[in-house]
DNA sequence: CCTTCCAATTGATGAAAGTCAAGTGTTGCT
DNA sequence: AGCAACACTTGACTTTCATCAATTGGAAGG
């Protein structure tokens, strides 16, 4: 049981302009726990019976078999994940596993049903976050589907960059074999294209990136700026690659 | 304006024990049209002023550039489209064109906004709608990344066969070009790729499917029957391929 | 009935991405 | 400090898939 509501908890766009009443009773019927890295929170198939919030560190959702498996997403405080799972009472179709020592507020996911049926506010609110989630997962799909490696690659740079306030450099948020398999290609290929991308307007030092030559990266990332364009629903979808922590930015 | 609200419209999950007076409002407020083969009803990018019903028809959802283009859905009868960007008041991330000669119904979202706010059945089933459109859509994507061009194709016949009951033969519900597009492959390498799964038990003539070895093709397919698994939400998601029609099922 | 259009097929070729293998560098642990 | 583990890189090679071009086939319309 969770004995305190922490403060950002309650700032969660979930919960804005909900009843304290709602909330505290979701957040008495669920727990707060911690737990080391690379811990298997849920498994693919498995019924979903808690809505997870990262409270603190960061959390993978994958797909696939052991031998091949696919990261769907990386979410990182504060942000829920697998909720459709949840209001749907139907089978994860993620798995999710620590990254970091993680801090994971599970809520039951009957509760969270039953919340919705006495706050409407709430309801409408679980509405936002599973259209931003969507969309989000629309857009993830569009960029597989209409874009080579180079261009998702160059995308997601330009991406990170608009949501750090288009600063010219920044650090990657994860490791490059995680974002290789979230931009669905190889770690090796994601190696090389990274080192060609220097040609385009963006050097890679490490996990330091800059973009040289913004107009030749985003001639190269190509097609309409809505793909990734002004996205006001990625902060809180729950199924985005992570924003960079502010400190990500480069001087 | 809508003069008489369809009895299949009424029956939309979307609509299940919500209120007369809601679905009223809502179809009061709404308009009922036809359109022609291959019209173009929305464009990706616009904002979100209607959310759409297919009565009649079959729309194609897409996106991407005159020259780059994917087809993300195809829905059918009776099914909503554009949910999300209707809710969160967005902009569209899909276009959609009509395929065949349809009838469409289109509620304003301001209309849909406040009738979420009114009535909590409804927003609750606003919830599970957007939930299982998320769902198709992760499914979707897991598809594309875990699965090579012929086991897409695999898996995809066994799905089609499964929501029929599972018969050994079925009719392809849209044009091959179409579903090859939406598979993430080139019409060609569909051609050759169905060819080829003769060998894997499953023949293709024309538009007539028959599945002649559903062990040898389940093995192909691979993974875990999880990814396509028992879908009960994939038939009112509003964006998964559509279910052939019952007269799709071979003899 | 014939023509026209376009989806679908087929073959030849090329480009993109995955695989395999070896090596480098960094991190963390003893 | 030294070792081990592992992420990352690099190169050579293979496979998959896309592209280009030509042809076939079937359906709609004059």
């Amino acid at each position: 049981m969770i004995e305190a509501i922490p403060a950002d908890v309650r700032s969660l766009q979930l919960f804005e302009g909900v009843a304290d009443e709602t909330v505290c009773n979701l957040l008495r019927a669920g727990y707060d726990q911690s737990f080391p890295p690379l811990v298997t929170l849920i498994q693919e198939g498995a019924p979903a019976d808690f809505l997870h919030v990262v409270v603190e560190g960061m959390v993978e959702l994958f797909a696939g078999t052991k031998d091949r498996e696919a990261t769907m997403a990386v979410v990182r405080p504060i942000s829920t994940f697998i909720l459709a799972a949840s209001v749907r009472d139907a089978p994860y179709l993620m798995s999710a596993r620590t990254l970091q020592r993680s801090r994971i507020l599970m809520i039951p996911s009957v509760n969270l049903r039953a919340a919705m049926a006495t706050d409407n506010r709430f309801a409408r609110n679980v509405v936002l976050e599973l259209a931003g989630c969507y969309r989000s997962m629309v857009r993830h799909t569009k960029n597989l589907k209409l874009r080579n490696t180079r261009e998702r690659i160059a995308s997601y740079m330009l991406r990170q960059s608009r949501l750090l306030g288009n600063v010219p450099g920044f650090i990657l948020p994860v490791e490059k074999r995680i974002l290789a398999s979230y931009m669905g290609m190889t770690p090796e290929n994601l190696s090389r294209a990274l080192k060609s991308l220097a040609e385009d307007g963006c050097k890679i030092d490490g996990q330091r990136v800059i973009i040289t030559d913004r107009p030749k990266l985003e001639a190269l990332a190509g097609l309409s700026p809505l793909l990734d364009g002004p996205d006001p629903e990625a902060s809180q979808a729950g199924v985005s690659l992570p924003l960079p922590a502010t400190d990500a930015r480069i001087a």
